[in-house]
Order: C-alpha cells, then structure tokens, then sequence
RNA sequence: GGCGACGUAGCCAAGCGGCCUAAGGCGGGGGUUUGCAAAACCUCUAUUCGGCGGUUCGAAUCCGCCCGUCGCCUCCA
C-alpha cells in the first residue's frame, strides 16, 4: 500500500514492521463540541485502520483527549464552570458524536489528565539529557541544540524565530524554545511535578501518550494538516531527543482541512463551525460519510449544503442496489463482481484513494441493477457491494426517522390505495398517494408490491 | 516576508507523461418501463483540463511566468 509521507513529501510503500501497526492520532481538546472537522479527520483513520485489517494487517490506533490546556481553563472559566466538569461533559460528546457517526472506537483513548505521570517522566529524560531545561517552575525546550528541529514542516529554526508571534516569556533561554510544563498559575489546575506544581505543554502529552501505549517508534502518526507546526515539529523533536530512535513515526499522514463555502477553513476560533451534532439533524451517518470519502482525504473537503445532500442521494442509490429484489431465476448465472474487489483494493491501496474506491462501487451498483434485469443471480454481488462499502463504515440502512407517524396508518392507507388501484379508480388512489407523500412518505410500486419509505 | 496546497463539465470530484476523443456522484435533457408516478435501465450533458509560453515524438499531467483562491508560521482535526 502507497501512503503519502508528510516527511518526506512523497508517496511511499507502507511495509509492515510490526505486529499490529501503532497508529497514533491527535484528537480533540475537549472544550466544545466536536464539528465536522473533527469527523473527517476521525473518519480518515478510522477507515485507514479497517481499510488494514481489511487487508490482513493488525492496527492499533490510539487517539488521545487533550483534557487539560489553555481553551479549556478560559472557557470553564467564561462558563463559570469547573474545568474538569467541562472536559468531561466534551469527551462524552466527542463519543457520542463519533457514534453517531458509525465510527469505531480506537484501541485507546487516553487522557492528558490521566497521564500526568508519564508525561513527568518524559519530561524528566528529557531535562536530565539536557534537551530541556527548567526556568521559574517551568520547562522548556531547547530547540536549537536539536539539528533537526524543523525537518517535518520545513522551516528553520531562524525562520520560526524570526517572523512567529511568540511568547514573551522573559524565562526562557531563547524565544523559540518552547514549554514542556507550565509552572502554576492561580486559578489554574495543576499536579506536582520535580520542578513544582504545574500542568503539561501542548505538546509533551502526545509524545508521552504514544510512547506508553505504542513504543518508542509509532508506524503512523495521524491529524490534521494545521498541526504539522507546530504541534508535530514539536512532537518529533521531544520524542527523538528523548528515545534516540529515528524516526519516531515512520509515517506521518495528515488530512486536509475542512473548508466552509466561504472558502474559509472551518475552525472553532473563527466560530464558523457545524457541530457533528447538528449536522446528524438532517444528514444520515452513511451521507455525511459519503460526502467525507468523495474527496481525496489529502484535498481541502468543502462543506455546503448541497455537497451533502447529493451525498444523501448518492447513498440512496447504493443501498437501492443492495436491497434490490434477486431475480436469480434467468441464467441462474451468478454474476461474478470480483474484478469491482480489484478495483476497489488498488484505489485504497493508492494512499486511500477513497473517491476512486467509490467510483468502482458505484459501477457495481449499476451492474447490479442491469444483471438483474437480465434475470442473473446478483446475490454474490450484493454481498461483494455490502462487503465493501463496510469497509468504508456505510451500514446503508434507512436512516432513522424520528417521524411520530404511526406505521400502520400508512400501512392501511397503502392498502386502500391498492384496493382503488384494483379497481381502477386511479383518481383515488393518486389522491392516496398525494396524502401520503403530504405525510412525507413516498411510494414504489414493484411486481413484488408496494413498498415505501420516508422522505 | 517564509513554508505549503489548490484552480478539471451547472455543482462536487478522480486522473498527475501515451490505455484521456478525461472516472464516479449530484443536477439537467431525451427515450424505455409504469394506469400515472417512484425506483431502475439506455442515451446525451468538458475535442477539453485558470491564462500565456517552454520541454517532449507526445502534457490536464513536467518546467517557467502570470492571474485567482486557500492553509500554516507556537490556540486549531
């Protein structure tokens, strides 16, 4: 499988080292509610690890909380709120919109909160090898004796220093350095630590977290495009300085952004965020899935209402072809949709080419649907159709409806309706079905009977 | 200022040197089917890939310049 490597910039061979694969991925500080950002990234490697065992390969993913930093304090804060009871209230709807998405869990979800111990430990090494250095109950970094510092992101040391709006931070030996603990501040939570009471850096935790749970070296390290600086700089800097082992992740694959139809990225600071949430008012989990796979998980992702709802439309074609009625008598010949599984591993196999991947099944679907109008056994290729679209975590079932319509009075005005129909009193039964649609129910006369669904 | 990404049909979006007279989805036109619909099927919907040059036997794909859009540069998935 070909993955494109953020560190080398380049597509590359992914071979397996291990058993299973460590993937680490960022994942979300827990101050607000997850938005649709946070699911694509998700959703990407989700599917990146089920799209591995798919293939045969072992993955475990780890995904951390950060439950502990500066938004959080100042939100709790605005909020009146305590921050714990915050971060708690967001890890559990960052779960709860990941299921509604159909996302599986990873195989790990630490906490910073959880981990300060190993995150002191880190820092510790790091300070004792003389990488890091203490300065007024704080630590820092010392980034200029690390000769790779900027390697993943491509800057320079001189560059970062020159132009970022830093922190004045009259401590620190040298303005680019930056803090592994931050010494305690009032009204701020805090742990002791060898250099006193304080909380982690940003950046420390992941380095400590993937460490802990993958070992020294992880195979992929995921998250979104705006954390490669300086979150993954940083990240690579500790980790390497700390084990000596290079490079600590052999991969380093990151997502695009998402982007809002103003062309702007969507992001909490500029407030013009859709939550996850409100997003599952109105779009099924398989929609808002398809609409993450039908760009290039690399391409800026572009949220507009519309994109969504051919998105919806599109699933609907997909699940039409897996419940299509087998015809199975014709031929008897069972239509052979294998060469749709080749097309479909050589799309994913091209560094998760997800729109081609989709594009082989959406041929499906209409191979489908003419085999069995040619009275051919489509059974194993609705099975093929079902296997691979659940691979990509579309369940292809009606989305639930929260529709208080009782089943059966539609049911019996159906049945009215194919009594009228019976005898030709299609005025009637038009009307019937006029009603029925004004109830949002729609309508599909088949050989087999008439079936309906909600609009 | 530095680093980087992108610009393909009405919309979304693959393709990244010859298989491209450019996938797939949505939308739209015409036809088949249907009592009429819906769903489905068939068919049409970019001779062209932001613009201009260049490299090459050959370019949407490589190079240069220009135009436009966006991201990062110590809050960010």
């Amino acid at each position: 499988m070909q993955l494109y490597n953020t560190l080398t910039r380049q597509k590359e061979e992914f071979k397996q080292i291990s058993d299973p694969v460590r993937m680490y991925v960022c994942g979300v500080t827990t101050y607000d509610e997850p938005h649709l950002g946070h699911a694509l990234a998700t959703v990407i490697f989700e599917v990146l690890q089920s799209y591995m065992q798919y293939r045969g390969i072992n993955v475990k993913r780890v995904q951390n909380f950060t439950d502990v930093d500066d938004k959080i304090i100042d939100r709790a804060a605005e909020n009146g709120v305590d921050w714990f009871d915050l971060t708690q209230e967001h890890v559990a709807s960052f779960f709860e919109a990941m299921d509604g998405l159909n996302v599986k869990r990873a195989d790990v979800h630490p906490r910073v909160t959880e981990e300060i111990d190993h995150i002191i430990a880190l820092i510790d090494e790091l300070v004792n090898s003389g990488a890091a250095y203490e300065a007024g109950g704080s630590v820092y970094y010392r980034v200029r004796r690390n000769e790779q510092y900027g390697k993943l992101s491509g800057r320079t040391v001189d560059g970062v220093a020159e132009l970022a709006r830093l922190e004045p931070d009259l401590l620190k030996e040298k303005p680019e350095d930056f803090a592994l603990w931050k010494a305690w501040k009032p009204g701020e939570p805090s742990w002791d630590s060898p250099w006193g009471p304080g909380r982690p850096g940003w950046h420390i935790e992941c380095s400590a977290m993937a460490r802990r749970y993958l070992g020294d070296q992880v195979d992929i390290h995921g998250g979104g495009l705006d954390l490669v600086f300086p979150h993954h700089e940083n990240e690579v800097a500790q980790s390497e300085s700390a084990t000596g082992v290079v490079p600590f992740a052999r991969f380093w694959v990151h997502n695009g952004l998402l982007r809002m139809g103003g062309d702007q990225k969507m992001s909490k600071s500029l407030g013009n965020f859709v939550t996850v949430r409100d997003a599952l008012k109105t779009y099924s989990t398989d929609a808002i899935r398809m609409w993450v796979f039908q760009s290039h998980y690399r391409s800026p992702a572009t949220y507009d209402v519309e994109n969504l709802v051919a998105a919806e439309r599109a699933v609907r074609r997909l699940r039409q072809a897996a419940e299509a009625v087998n015809a199975g008598v014709g031929t008897g010949e069972a239509y052979d949709a294998d060469h749709v599984r080749q097309r479909f591993v050589e799309a994913m196999d091209d560094d998760l080419n997800t729109p081609r991947a989709l594009a082989a099944i959406f041929d499906l679907a209409r191979e489908i649907f003419t085999e069995q109008a040619k009275g051919s056994d489509i059974s194993d290729a609705q099975a093929t159709l079902r296997e691979l679209v659940g691979v990509l975590g579309l369940t292809l079932e009606e989305p639930e409806s929260n529709d208080t319509t009782d089943d059966a009075k539609i049911e019996e005005l159906i049945e009215k309706r194919q009594s009228a129909r019976q005898d030709r009193d299609y005025s009637t039964a038009d009307e019937i079905r006029d009603q029925l649609a004004e109830m949002g129910v729609e309508i599909m006369d088949t050989p087999q009977g008439t079936t309906w669904r909600r609009a």
